[in-house]
RNA sequence: UCGGGUAUCGUCUAACGGUAGGACGCCAGAUUCUGAUUCUGGUUGUCGAGGUUCGAAUCCUUGUACCCGAGCCA
């Protein structure tokens, strides 16, 4: 493929890493990592992080490692790292033997501790979290210094020792920084680097019952692995003089740590703790739920990975917070699945036609294309009889001027059959409801012969009733009614903001005898693209997922009008 | 109000003192045995006010708006 220059424009980080590459900064090495905490799913906000770091890496012939930042043991648990790696290497990354955790840097961490202490730059303080918030002053005053601050460094190593060694009870006791009270930069007001956390943890075990803080551990974290740019979001922005003042003292070498806005994207959240809340409250069927904005949602759904590479590529990096129109992403998803998905026919909402001049107990095989966009993906049959199924929605007894579709009196094309004509409809006595439509076809019209034949306006799809096969099929739509679900304002209340229809399950559709025992991602044609559920579909039963509808027109015309 | 950031089409994002460009969306048309795809064409933008300059989205001054920050979370 060919890149053109427009398409080609690079990005904030990507400026900065060629101006290192220039000056030699790094001795000519890009090397990043993507660094999560095992306390959540990776959700299409992580996908951006990781195509980033990832991407990077593979750009400037560079390397990327997994880390995970696993400094709390409370939250973080074995099935989320598992998880996590699923999904990394789902979307298409390797970190080859770069996997690490940060918990193997506890020994290393804590000589680090000891060596602030004996620098005359950490203490142990014995105020309550109350008292220290206290202390802290606020945004607009400055904090007071803690009593306990000018410990003697002898002092402050033995209670070191004996917090490690298990002497005293979370709260009661915590290692902090030496910076300044009066600091306009909050984490700059004696931050707390450990603190005692009785907890098991999923790497470590009981080994230790103290914990560094987060803020304690990324950057040395970094400067171990000898990360170069150390990516993160806008919110870190505030701590980067932190990580210098760590790695400035420690005199261990410095990775530049850059920051960019993460994504938001509208009609959905990217809040783990939301995302978290909506599993455990039940509002969804575990993480992933087709309708989450989890990859491992979008992988059940049927996005193809390939679509949410494109996706970041797109949407650019920068620092201006912004939110993505969902649009984009299902953009990125039909450009794929138009190219890459077999067509097949599938009825969701049947409505019986009979062929009165079809004979009886004719039976014919169809010749289908699989592909439209792909020559080489061959073809199949399909069966054609008497008794067939259109969809509801394409039959209308009083159509308006502009439906090409079917109606009393008029005409349309059964996709890879022929056309028919509606003769007459008939209707449930009681209820007046359509039942089924009496059509004639003409024998001359068949796909593939005779090209020059009529014109009609519509072509439906259809299937063969005797050849039906019952399948379930889950239409999913926007988890939330609201645009902007992440706004606290606007949406106090998550429960509220939800989508009552985001999930219809339709029991009884039908779709071709070819999809019986089918596995994939495919176009039904004419109503999107779906894809057979990993988890619910079993060997005769199949249950579908539609990924993401086809652009329509249609549909924008009766919205419109009505 | 203190510290740190950010402002370019409806939404994202380029342009690094020299023609404001691309993508998505939207609108119109062509082709179509999917109202899909494809293809054409169109629409709309530099936060405000001053200044420097032959020339400003870009530099300066000033204002405004928005985001982040007071966890022993990450």
């Amino acid at each position: 493929m060919q890149i053109d220059d427009s398409e080609a424009s690079t990005h904030f980080i990507q400026h900065i890493i060629e101006e290192d590459l220039k000056t030699g900064k790094y001795d000519g090495r890009v090397h990043t990592r993507f660094p999560p905490e095992p306390n959540g799913y990776l959700h299409i906000g992580h996908a951006k992080s990781i195509c980033l770091n990832f991407g990077l890496a593979s750009q400037y012939s560079g390397k990327c490692n997994l880390r995970f930042d696993d400094t709390n043991p409370s939250k973080e648990e074995e099935e989320y790292v598992k998880a996590i790696m699923e999904d990394v290497r789902w979307l298409g990354f390797d970190w080859e033997d770069r996997l690490y955790y940060s918990s193997e840097n506890f020994d290393q961490l804590y000589e680090y501790a000891v060596r602030l202490i004996e620098k005359g730059k950490a203490y142990v303080d014995e105020l309550s979290p109350e008292q220290i918030r206290e202390y802290r002053g606020t945004l607009t005053e400055p904090g007071r210094d803690s009593p306990h601050r000018d410990r003697p460094m002898e002092e402050n190593l033995g209670l070191f020792k004996r917090m490690r060694a298990g002497e005293f009870a979370e709260g009661e006791m915590v290692l902090r920084a030496k910076i300044d009270m009066a600091s306009g930069n909050l984490n700059l007001r004696d931050p707390v680097l450990y603190r005692v956390l009785k907890a098991t943890h999923h790497r470590t075990g009981d080994k230790w019952c103290i914990y560094p803080m987060y803020d304690f551990t990324h950057g040395q974290s970094d400067s171990l692995e000898r990360i170069t740019h150390s990516i993160c979001t806008l919110e870190f922005e505030d701590h980067r003089p932190l990580y210098d003042w760590f790695l400035e003292e420690l005199g261990i070498y410095r990775p530049q740590q850059i920051e960019f806005a993460r994504l938001n994207l509208n009609y959905t959240i990217l809040s783990k703790r939301k995302l978290l809340q909506l599993v455990a409250e039940g509002h969804v069927n575990g993480w992933n739920d087709p309708r989450m904005p989890t990859l491992s949602g979008m992988r059940r759904r049927g996005y193809p990975p390939e679509a949410i590479r494109d996706f970041c590529e797109r949407i650019g990096v920068a620092k201006s917070n912004s939110t993505i129109d969902f649009a984009l992403l299902e953009h990125c998803v039909r450009e794929d699945l138009n190219r890459t998905s077999p067509r097949v026919m599938a009825v969701i909402r049947p409505l019986k036609v009979v062929i009165e001049n079809y004979p009886e107990d004719q039976v014919e095989e169809l010749i289908a294309e699989n592909n439209p966009q792909d020559p080489s993906g061959g073809s199949r049959k399909i069966p054609f009889s008497r008794v067939l199924y259109i969809e509801r929605d394409d039959f209308m007894e009083d159509p308006p001027k502009k439906f090409f579709r079917l109606a009393p009196g008029r005409e349309v094309r059964l996709k890879h059959a022929y056309i028919i004509k509606c003769e007459r409809v008939v209707k449930d006595e009681n209820t007046g409801e359509v039942v089924e439509l009496r059509c004639t076809y003409d024998p001359e019209t068949k796909s593939g012969s005779s090209q020059e034949g009529r014109k009609v306006k519509g072509t439906l799809h259809w299937l063969s009733v005797a050849h039906a096969q019952r399948a379930e099929v889950r239409l999913y739509n926007h988890l939330f009614l609201k645009e902007n679900p992440a706004d606290e304002k606007e949406c106090p209340d998550l429960k509220s903001s939800l989508n009552p229809d985001s999930l219809e399950t339709i029991g009884n559709g039908f779709v071709e005898p070819y999809l019986k025992d089918a596995v994939g991602r495919f176009q039904f044609l004419r109503l999107g693209y779906f894809c057979v559920d990993s988890e619910d579909s079993s060997p005769g039963a199949p249950v579908f997922n539609r990924t993401v509808t086809l652009r329509d027109t249609w549909a924008k015309i009766t919205k419109k009008s009505g």
